[in-house]
DNA sequence: TATTGTTATACTCTATAACTATA
DNA sequence: TATAGTTATAGAGTATAACAATA
């Protein structure tokens, strides 16, 4: 009877476990389904989210190798590659030699990256715009609260 | 110097403006590189998201017609007809005409798309299992908290 | 040998356009 | 005509394999 009256320690793990599953099942969903919902909403914006994202770093961060961007995106430098080239066919950054190591590329954004960063910082994402300006002041800070999480969490 | 001195209604609009373009940024930021780092950590699971996430509404929710599945996912008919193909052939799910309406088709998991949602449920997201782990109760509400608040985002 | 970048190629998931069948 | 599903085809973004150049 024991066993029925007294929770022992494994159960409780085994609970914690749960709910920390059930977490990931439905926040993953969630992540990927609003993702999907974004990349719906984006309309006719000929740059995608991979492009933008890394000409966004350049512009705030500085020049990078091919192979710190491909780190930081989580893809392969084969990738991140055919995003560069992109970019660079586009004219919004400029690939150079690294002087001090022959075998590496610096990647830099060009003024013009830099401008239409600046540009289209406030006119994107018009659906989240609105979906968010619907919320409540408390639930802006909990999706402020989580966006840190979820940076902290996806750059371990 | 009144200008200056009292700030002015549409002053306070444009900044709660700013705030909310902010949110929309860094939240944007947030998802799409929580969806590459997910991806990216996948593995060799030969199913990818969209498929899982299909019959994973079929397990829990029961049999859907091709529109409904498409509509739900946010994704073109065509799109989900791939999916649909691909789970039908690898005996994950059945199509069966709907008796009522010629035209539609009954879209519904099999046993065997049963028995894999059921046995992949815990093995999956390893690495998200990790990181919620190391996580406080507090931090885990806040996600738990902007995963109800997107699921009801993304389905308006 | 190890590392950096690159090219070639293929896979997944998405879209649009055009078609068939049914209501 | 309108709706549900499907096929054909294309595009974006990812991967692996193989290669060149440099350390």
């Amino acid at each position: 009877m024991k066993s029925v009256e007294i929770p022992v320690s494994g159960d409780r793990d085994a609970n914690r476990e749960s709910i920390v599953e059930e977490l990931t099942a439905t926040f993953t969903d969630a992540v990927a389904r609003l993702y999907r919902r974004l990349r719906a909403e984006r309309g006719g914006d000929p740059m995608g989210d991979s492009h933008r994202s890394v000409l966004k770093l350049l512009v705030s961060e500085g020049p990078r190798t091919l192979r710190e961007l491909s780190d930081h995106e989580h893809v392969k430098p084969p990738s991140m590659n055919q995003t560069v080239n992109w970019l660079e066919e586009s004219g919004l950054l400029a690939r150079t030699s690294d002087p001090s190591d022959g075998r590496k590329v610096i990647i830099a954004a060009t003024a013009r990256g830099v401008a239409l960063i600046d540009e289209t910082r406030r006119r994107r994402n018009q659906w989240l715009n609105l979906q968010l300006e619907a919320l409540t002041n408390e639930e802006r800070q909990t999706l402020a609260a989580a966006s840190t999480i979820i940076v902290r969490i996806t750059d371990s």
